[in-house]
DNA sequence: AAGTCACGCAACAATTAAAGTTTCATGTCT
DNA sequence: AGACATGAAACTTTAATTGTTGCGTGACTT
């Protein structure tokens, strides 16, 4: 299986809602992140359950962004999209019966354990404003520079 | 996909090799971790590249520890089965055209990277003999209490 | 010299979770 | 009524580890 790309392309979104436009059907962000409308209504689901953004059925509907950027940190966004395992090794999932596995499954969890509440925290510090004017000062120094700025809003604008 | 086990099976097998048994074969050691004798040769001939055993053909052949568990680190055996990516988590691998998409790519692998780094140094410092005082630590405990000690060398002994 | 044991290697099947797809129902605006 | 958009269920696809089978090679035993 590849990475889970979720919380990644999530962000992508709340920044194009946030910067470029109002009201999003699911169609639209579909068209933003290179998959269908159903992929996108399942992973947004779990951001309005988290209060970050607001559906409407019918003409005219789709999504609006709930609260400000610099109101969503990452950690909400990670546990917006159902917390996936953030890490790929590990121990095997049930118990073992042998001593010396005990052993090395509870020191490897242990220190696996460690280091995922270390990012967590860093994800509790970086709030979604901060990758957004990441994007704007990328920006900018396309428009200094001698390129014309192409590919700003990708496929949404 | 579940979690990738190899580094967590073969610092198992390490200390098996070094408490319980002399020489093992591929399928000793298959029947310690569950397994068949193939996926042991895959996991093991890592071991071998890094010096960590030495493997043996014909009758009376098998695997032999090459040095002790004092030297040899959890980034070592890490490396020995082929550093398979840390985390589940991340951004998508094909660099993207929307400038939105780039920041929020950079700044989360940025962070990614940050955490395998410190893992990494983590790994670093501890070697597979601690893992294995641990394992006698908790058997030692196992004696003392009222329990018969069963299971101490799973199924290998 | 034959036989057995054990690693080396190549090719293929099984498993699992995310991602992608199809279909239908429900609600809302014109 | 009709068009639009989300909600929800069921199914297929994909990618990587893991599991399996078969054959070749080397080494010790009798």
């Amino acid at each position: 299986m590849p990475r889970d790309l979720r919380m990644s392309r999530m962000l992508h979104v709340l920044i194009h809602m946030d910067r470029h436009v109002d009201r999003v059907t699911s169609d639209q962000i579909a068209g933003m992140i290179s998959t269908n409308a159903v992929v996108v209504r399942r992973m947004m689901a779990g951001l309005r359950e988290k209060g970050i953004v607001t559906s409407e059925k019918g003409h005219g509907g789709g999504w609006q962004l709930a609260r400000a950027l610099t109101g969503i940190t990452l950690r909400d966004v990670y546990e917006a999209v159902g917390c996936p395992p953030l890490f790929n090794i590990g121990p095997q999932a049930d118990p073992a019966e042998c001593l010396v596995e005990k052993a090395v499954d509870a020191r490897l969890e242990e220190t696996l354990q460690a280091a995922e509440a270390r990012l967590l925290e860093q994800f509790d510090q970086i709030v979604v404003e901060d990758l957004a004017q990441d994007f704007e000062r990328r920006f900018a120094e396309l428009r200094e520079g001698a390129v014309e700025p192409q590919g700003m809003a990708c496929h949404a604008s």
